[in-house]
RNA sequence: GGCCCCUUGGUCAAGCGGUUAAGACGCAGCCCUCUCAAGGCUGAAUCAUGGGUUCGAUUCCCGUAGGGGUCACCA
């Protein structure tokens, strides 16, 4: 009896791998072209890091001409949940990074190299896994999980590194013969690595982002295919990688500890290993210290977070892109309307450290992008939004024509406005342009510097009797407010004031914001021309004849 | 604890043996023919620490401290 006797007995139906190895074809792309991958489980729930891995990954392969594609990752039935995948998938959507190839929905998929679904994979890796076992780089392992924990406990005890390696792998030199004896016998087993490695000996790894790391070689006989027949993350990966030709391994740094296992791994099934690229994490800060954005702890972990709000998916990405090329925000500057599939992106340029997430310079982005959208569409994002999160907000906006207005307030020109960084900020933003809103609410006429009731309204009505007309341009009808300034005794000009502030009572900022607060009932507002141009004459009077009662 | 990685202003960071140590967010002040949001200008603020190497260290080497990651039949 031989190793391939042992392998048949245990594998009895598995294919050669050289039927895999025809199947799965090279892929045919220009040179330089990056493969990437998005691997997860199917929890459906994206964290923030992931995006950022996912945006890094997506990049990468875009900007060469290459693939990305989404393999999901359920080796381990305890972290499925249900729709998980559409989770996801749904997920990477709302920010516009749909993958060129693999899961599309729950059960549906795209692309050549499929399945994409590992638990579908499982005669493929049971091909590899005989492949090994017929060659003796792999074994049956039939130490029960109290007998691990046992030698663990020995282990430790005696100060000694943990794990099953060694003389510690009680299986690995078993004879085929006492191993067939055993399973024959109904003996429940697992499959693992028999591990070349030995620990005192060095490897050099090349990191992409990281730069050159040495380890110690792997010797631990890990294991390859668990107790319910499926691989574990190690083995899969590198069978996955090799046949669906990834060449760039774009992934947490997390896994960095794994890269001479990984390694060790294609070396032993033949492969040519893919480069790998160690994302570092984004941290949160917590009381002094810095950890790792929880999925538990931290809301905005979530990147369903950002669409809740309604940050604009452009600028989640952008903000993750300047954290990945920090050279990415000069660009920025310099091609302020280009679009980012123009900006190439390095890997090695990426921090090897993890950055503290930054919730107030994300929302900066977020105003700058939204500053550059038309007032279609804000109306269209800002409805698209409200639809599911603002009902209030989306029926205000019902009145397409008028809504369309007042986003155009300050907006449309060389110096837009830029006062919404997301779209939850949209309602108190515009609220006080609608009479049903501006009427319903209490109005709390704070008038700043002008206090005196009796001035308020002889502001007020000299204004609408003497001063207003509705077609009067910009500049005539700022030139009247300055008469009317003259006329109540203020400075006709700021500036004037200011050289000789005793010489008025104020000056014609603050008659304008008498009327500002009459007619918006706030203190600061865009500009009041355009304001006073989109609500129109009647209303006009109607508000400050209600702030004169 | 073993192994691996990291350490420039409050934050993200450029830098790669000689620089007045970029830039951005935030903060403060000023300016901008009405208030805001912007925009412009100015300012405060950084090389963890101790040894080397060198004519010269933020930059190279070693130690220390601090931080992070990892040590599963989870990914």
């Amino acid at each position: 009896m031989d190793y391939k006797d042992l392998a048949n007995l245990i594998f009895p139906d598995a294919k050669e791998i050289s039927y895999y190895e025809e199947k799965y074809k090279k892929r045919d792309l220009p040179e330089g072209a990056i493969v990437t991958r998005f691997a997860p489980s199917p929890t459906g729930f994206v964290h923030l890091g992931s995006l950022y891995q996912v945006v890094i990954a997506r990049k990468m392969a875009k900007q060469t001409g290459g693939v990305f594609f989404l393999r999901v990752e359920d080796t381990d039935q305890k972290r499925e949940v249900e729709n998980g995948v559409t989770g996801i998938i749904e997920s990477l959507r709302d920010f516009g990074l749909t993958p060129d190839e693999g899961m599309i929905n729950e059960t549906e998929e795209i692309g050549e190299y499929g399945p994409y679904k590992q638990s579908l994979r499982k005669d493929i890796y049971q091909a590899y896994a005989k492949h090994l076992l017929e060659q003796g780089k792999a074994y049956p392992c039939f130490a029960t999980p109290e007998e691990l924990d046992e030698m663990r406990a020995k282990q430790e005890a005696a100060k000694i590194r943990p794990g099953y390696y060694g003389v510690w792998a009680k299986y690995r030199n078993l004879t085929v013969e006492e191993a067939v004896e055993k399973i024959k016998n109904g003996d429940p087993y697992i499959i693992r690595l028999k591990s070349p490695g030995r620990e005192d000996r060095k490897i050099k790894h090349h990191d992409v982002i990281k730069g050159n790391v040495d380890f110690p070689e792997n010797d631990q006989d890990v294991v390859i295919i668990k107790a319910d027949g499926l691989p574990t993350y190690h083995f899969a990966h590198a069978i996955d990688d090799h046949l669906m030709g990834t060449t760039h391994v774009i992934r947490g740094d997390e896994w960095l500890s794994s890269v001479p296992l990984h390694l060790q791994l294609f070396q032993m099934l033949e492969f040519k290993a893919p480069k790998y690229a160690h994302i570092a994490p984004i941290m949160k800060e917590d009381d002094g210290g810095k950890r790792k954005l929880s999925k538990r702890k931290d809301p905005e972990a979530a990147v369903s977070y950002y669409t809740e709000i309604g940050v604009p998916k452009e600028a989640v990405s952008e903000y993750l892109l300047n954290i990945a090329n920090s050279n990415f925000e000069l660009w920025r500057k310099q091609n302020p309307n280009s679009d980012v599939s123009e900006f190439e992106l390095q890997l090695n340029k990426m921090s090897v450290s993890g950055a503290l997430f930054d919730i107030v310079k994300i929302l900066d982005i977020a105003k700058t992008v939204i500053s550059k959208y038309t007032a279609g569409s804000i109306y269209e994002e800002a409805t698209n939004w409200a639809k599911t999160y603002d009902e209030e907000l989306y029926n205000l906006l019902q009145d397409k024509e008028y809504a369309l207005k007042v986003f155009g307030i300050e907006r449309g020109n060389a110096k837009p406005r830029k006062d919404i960084a997301k779209w939850s900020d949209v309602k108190e933003n515009i609220e006080y342009m609608y009479d049903d809103e501006f009427y319903a609410k209490e109005r709390n006429y704070e008038y700043q510097k002008v206090t005196d009731k009796e001035l308020i309204n002889k502001i007020i009505t000299l204004y609408m009797e003497k001063y207003y007309n509705e077609n009067d341009d910009k500049q005539t009808w700022f030139d009247k407010i300055k008469d009317l300034a003259e006329e109540v005794g203020f400075a006709r000009e700021v500036k004037e004031w200011k050289k000789e502030p005793e010489k008025w009572p104020g000056h014609v900022g603050d008659i304008s914001t008498v009327l500002r607060v009459a007619l918006t009932s706030k203190a600061n507002t865009p500009d009041m021309y355009e304001i006073m141009q989109v609500l129109g004459k009647e209303r006009i009077f109607r508000r400050f004849e209600e702030a004169t009662k």
